[in-house]
DNA sequence: GTAGATTGCTTAAACGTTTTCGTCAATAGT
DNA sequence: ACTATTGACGAAAACGTTTAAGCAATCTAC
C-alpha cells in the first residue's frame, strides 16, 4: 500500500502539498504539482477512500436500496436492467455503489444503519415496499434519496410513464377493432394504479364498456398466478378477444394456458405484455408491449441523486417522467 | 453521526474501554460493558466502516468482478442469478459487496487499483475474459481472489459440471433414439471446450459417428447468431434430428428459426438448451436443459473467499466442482 | 526602502476507530 | 507484611487523508 508520505519522502516536499498537487489545490507551483503527480504515477499511487472519507464525510459510494422478497430484486430482468444503469451512471460520475440490506452478518440493522455504517453519500430506492417503515425511516433521514417509480414529496422521483403506456396499449388493441379487452394487472401499488387508470380513460374516451370480470388481479413476475387469471377470463360466457398482462415475463403464463387450450395467439387471442424486457422480443410470434426506458430511468436517478448529494442546498425535489415507447410486436390481431 | 466518545462520555469510561465492550474484549468488567452496550443501543450506534477500517485493514467489502462487453453482466440471467447469491452469501457473512470496474468518474484505473482504492478483502471473479491482463494483474497480486467457471493454479476456483451436463445432456438424447445429434456451442472458452468434450464422450460411448459439420460455433446469449447456426444445420442435406443449444436464451432463436420453418419442436427436431434458468421453464413445450446450480456456485465461492481472507496461511487453493442437474422438459422427442 | 501583498510551502490537528502498553487497586500467596 | 498476580481500565499512538492556519521568501508599489 502506497500512500501520500511515500510520494512526499520520494519528492521532499511534506504530505499537504501531495495532497493538494493530487487534488488541483492553486497554491503549488506548476514544476512541484507535476513533480507529484509524475512520482504518483510512477509509484502506481492510489488514494485510500477510507481514509478520504474519514475527514471529507463524502464517500463516493451511492447505496441501492433493490431488495423485495416477493419479487427477487436481482434476477428480474426489468430491475436488473435499471440496475445496470445505475451501476453504469454511477461509475461515470466516479461512485460505487452499495446494496442496502438488513443484515449484514449476524448484525440485524436498519437500511438506515446501513447506509451510516458504509458511509452512503445517498440512496437510490427501487423496487421495495415503499411503505415499510425502515424504508419510510430512510427517507425521511439525513440522506439524499431518490426513488424510482414511487413518490415521496421530499424527494425526487424518477417514474415510468406507466399510466401513458397502459394508455397506449390499450388504445392500440381498441384501435385494431377489439371491444372485449382484459386487464390483468399486478398487485395493489401505485405503479398498478396508474396502469389500470390508462387503461380505463382508454376505454372511456372510445365509448367502450368494460365488465367488471375483464380486470382481474393477479402477481407481477409470477407466471402461475397469472395462468390462473388467464383461465379464469378464458372461462367466462363471454371471454375476451385480447388480454392485457401485469409484464412480459408473467405474460409466459398466460401464454402457455391459452396454447394448451388450443387458442392461437394471436389468432384467436391477442395479448400484451409490459416492461419489453428482451424476453419480449425473442418470442415467436414478438409481443407487442411497452418498452420502459430501463437505462434511462437508472441514469436519471443517479443524476438527480448526485446533483442533490453534491449541491445539497440548491437541488430540489423533482417529479421526473421518463418515456417509454411502444414495441409492436405481432400479439395483437386486427380484427 | 454518533461515535464512540459520545458513548464514552455518557458511560463515563473511555473509548478505549467502549471500544472493548463492544468488541468483546474480555478485560471488561461485565458490568461496564452491559452498560456501554446499552447504551450504544439507545445512542442508535453504527461503528464507521472506514474508521474501523483504517486501523484494522480490513473493510469487509468483497469486490465482485463480473463485467464482460460481449454479455452484459448483470442482465444475463444466469450470471444474475450467481451475482445474486454471491451477495446474499457475502451479506449473510458481515460482508458488502463492490462491482469493481475500470472506470470510475474520469479516472481511468485498473481493477487492481480499484480493489485498492476501495480496500477489498478480496475479490470473486466471473464472466469475464480470464486471459485479460488486468485480470491477471488482480490474480496476481497481494488479493484473495476466487474465480467461477475458471481456474488458475494459485487461487480456488468453483467450477460447474459443464462437461459432465454436456454429457448428461448428450446421452439422454441419444437413448431416446436420436442418432444424428447436432451440438451449436458458444465461443471457444474453457467452459465450451469441457461441453464439447462431454458431448464427444457420451457419443463415442455409444458409438455413434458425429459428422464434422453438426458441430457449429456461435455466440453464447445471441440469439441471432444461433438462429444463424441452426439455420444452416437444417439446410443441410441430412439434417440432425436434434439439437443441442449454447444456453436456454440462445435456444430462443434457434426457436425462431425452427418454428419459421413450419416444423414443431420437438415433433420434428428435438432440441435442449443449458443453464436452466427461469425462461426454460416458462416455455411451452418445457425446455429440455441442464440445470446449473448457480445459488451454490455463488455461496461457495464467497465462503472459499472469506476462508481466504480470515485464513490466509491455512486457507489452500481448491478446485470445486458444483453439481447440476438434468431438467427433463419437453422438447427431446422418443423416436 | 519599506509596508503590504503574493507565492509556495509546512505544521499540526482532525476524522473515528483499534490496540499496545501502562497504571493502579485489589486480591492471593507465602 | 511483603511480593506477586490479577482485574479493570485509561493514555496515547496509529491508520491515510484533508485543510485551516501560519510563515518565510519574494514581489509590488509608492
Amino acid at each position: 500500500m502506497i500512500t501520500i508520505k511515500d510520494i512526499s519522502k520520494k519528492c521532499g516536499v511534506s504530505p499537504a502539498t501531495v495532497s493538494k498537487a493530487l487534488n488541483g489545490y492553486d497554491d503549488i507551483s506548476p514544476e512541484t504539482a507535476a513533480l507529484v503527480r509524475r512520482t504518483a504515477k510512477e509509484l502506481n499511487y492510489m488514494p485510500n477512500a477510507a481514509a478520504r472519507l474519514l475527514k471529507t464525510n463524502r464517500s463516493h459510494n451511492i447505496g441501492v436500496l433493490f431488495i423485495d422478497d416477493s419479487m427477487s430484486g436481482l434476477t428480474h430482468e426489468y430491475f436488473s436492467h435499471i440496475l445496470n444503469s445505475v451501476k453504469e451512471e454511477a461509475e461515470a460520475n466516479g461512485y460505487d455503489i452499495t446494496f442496502i440490506s438488513k443484515n449484514i452478518g449476524k448484525q440485524k440493522m436498519s437500511f438506515l444503519q446501513h447506509c451510516r455504517y458504509r458511509n452512503c453519500d445517498g440512496v437510490v430506492i427501487a423496487n421495495v415496499d415503499f411503505q415499510n417503515p425502515e424504508v419510510l425511516e430512510l427517507v425521511n433521514s439525513e440522506y439524499p434519496v431518490v426513488t424510482i417509480d414511487f413518490s415521496y414529496d421530499n424527494a425526487s422521483s424518477v417514474n415510468s410513464d406507466n399510466q401513458e403506456g397502459s394508455y397506449t396499449l390499450a388504445s392500440y388493441i381498441a384501435d385494431r377493432g377489439h371491444r372485449k379487452i382484459a386487464l390483468i394487472h399486478g398487485e395493489r401499488t401505485l405503479v398498478t394504479q396508474k396502469r389500470i387508470s390508462g387503461f380505463k380513460i382508454a376505454m372511456e374516451e372510445r365509448g367502450i364498456v368494460i365488465p367488471p370480470e375483464y380486470i382481474a388481479e393477479a402477481t407481477y413476475h409470477d407466471v402461475e398466478s397469472v395462468r390462473k387469471a388467464t383461465a379464469a377470463m378464458l372461462d367466462l360466457d363471454d371471454p375476451p378477444t385480447a388480454i392485457m398482462f401485469p409484464d412480459d415475463y408473467a405474460f409466459m403464463g398466460g401464454r402457455t394456458e391459452i396454447i394448451e387450450r388450443g387458442l392461437n395467439i394471436p389468432g384467436d387471442v391477442s395479448a400484451c405484455g409490459y416492461d419489453g424486457v428482451n424476453l419480449a422480443k425473442i418470442l415467436d410470434p414478438k409481443l407487442t408491449t411497452w418498452e420502459q426506458n430501463t437505462d434511462k430511468l437508472g441514469r436519471i436517478a443517479v443524476d438527480k441523486l448526485i446533483d442533490k448529494i453534491e449541491n445539497p442546498d440548491t437541488a430540489i425535489p423533482e417529479y421526473i417522467v421518463v418515456k417509454g415507447k411502444m414495441f409492436k410486436g405481432e400479439t395483437v390481431k386486427q380484427i
